[in-house]
DNA sequence: TGTACATCAGTGAACGCGCGTTCACTGATGTAC
DNA sequence: TGTACATCAGTGAACGCGCGTTCACTGATGTAC
């Protein structure tokens, strides 16, 4: 595994999918220790593969991003492939992996209050914007930008207030009647 | 200042309400020393007035939610008190004031990771639910309390969103075209 | 093919720093007389 | 009213700890011949 190009560019490629994992579970705080650990190293060797820690989590984020517009892109542009990302993304299995899911929900308000990363979030947030608003019809009668933007946060503040309850009832009955609305058929269609 | 009960308990409340502030800006993971100086002390003072970060972190809180609250009963219960409200909740000053702003946009994806805090987070959220289910007119044909959730819920997300994007005009976007959603009537009026 | 050497990814001790928490001390306020 | 003492909120140094980062060293892999 060493003295080979290709071997020291999979251990990098290896630090940055399980920091993307980790960052998204324990926050934008989680230390370079844990980070490298996901990849079966210890922190020594981190500086031989990034600069700083700041480095590797701008790496990390970007490829959630890419990951996170992927699947969208993956899903078919008709109402099943709109009411298949709404399952999915107010589902139990994503409220209960946030390390396999949506970087707005998990990071968010950590981005808001570190700067350094506040682009990276940016280029994302417009990314999936342009991706739902285009990916889907929206035949409602309105901009599909607007309808796009709309959804996305209903999707977000409901995920957001799913994770935080601990009581198991209400969490899901905000999965469900936020799936339930954007289901139907919006004012004007 | 000192040597009297009244004094010590107003002392203890300038604390706990300064770190009400300081939590939604800086994030749970703000120093006991930089809570301390929010009422003009040192860290050194502290234990005298909590037993824990952890305990003044519960209050503080506490102290937020009811806040919250407060300013949520204040308003009418009239299809414009709920307008004023949603204006409110999704304008330039909140999105710029975390610090006075919305608990659950603030902390949230924090609190999911922090088990201690999650009992008050969620007794703050049922009773904003309750509240803006029981204190505006839902008149749409649907559940107030339903309704309340996916409003909540998209509020929560469009400030997270805005607040995160570095983009101006998306950020004002999305609280806009959000603003305008929640103000026209919904699917079933 | 076998041996000596060079390479370099990875290790773990160590750095300065800030954290939550503890504690000996200070000094202004209140009480005793 | 004045003086000696008791009280206790507040200070700042110090604790052990984990952080991001640095660095001398290790040892398996590849190269030279």
């Amino acid at each position: 595994m060493r003295y080979n190009p290709a071997d020291t560019a999979k251990t990098r490629q290896k630090i940055v999918k399980g920091s993307a994992r980790l960052l998204r579970e324990e926050g934008l705080a989680v230390s370079v220790n844990d980070l490298m650990k996901t990849a079966g190293l210890t922190h020594g060797s981190f500086y031989l593969h990034f600069e700083s820690k700041e480095k590797l989590t701008t790496e990390a984020l970007k490829e959630i991003s890419d990951g996170m517009l992927q699947d969208l892109r993956n899903l078919p542009n008709s109402d099943s492939g709109k009411l298949a990302y709404f399952e999915r993304y107010l589902g139990r299995t994503h409220r209960d992996n946030p390390g396999r899911g949506c970087m707005m929900a998990a990071l968010a308000p950590e981005i808001s209050r570190a700067p350094r990363f506040r682009k990276v979030f940016t280029d994302h947030l417009k990314a999936m914007i342009g991706q739902i608003a285009e990916g889907f019809p929206w035949h409602n009668g309105r901009p599909a930008r607007s309808e796009a933007i709309v959804t996305l946060s209903a999707m977000v503040g409901a995920l957001v207030l799913a994770r935080a309850s601990n009581d198991v009832a209400l969490s899901e009955e905000i999965l469900d009647h936020v799936k339930d609305a954007l289901g139907r058929p919006a004012t004007g269609s």
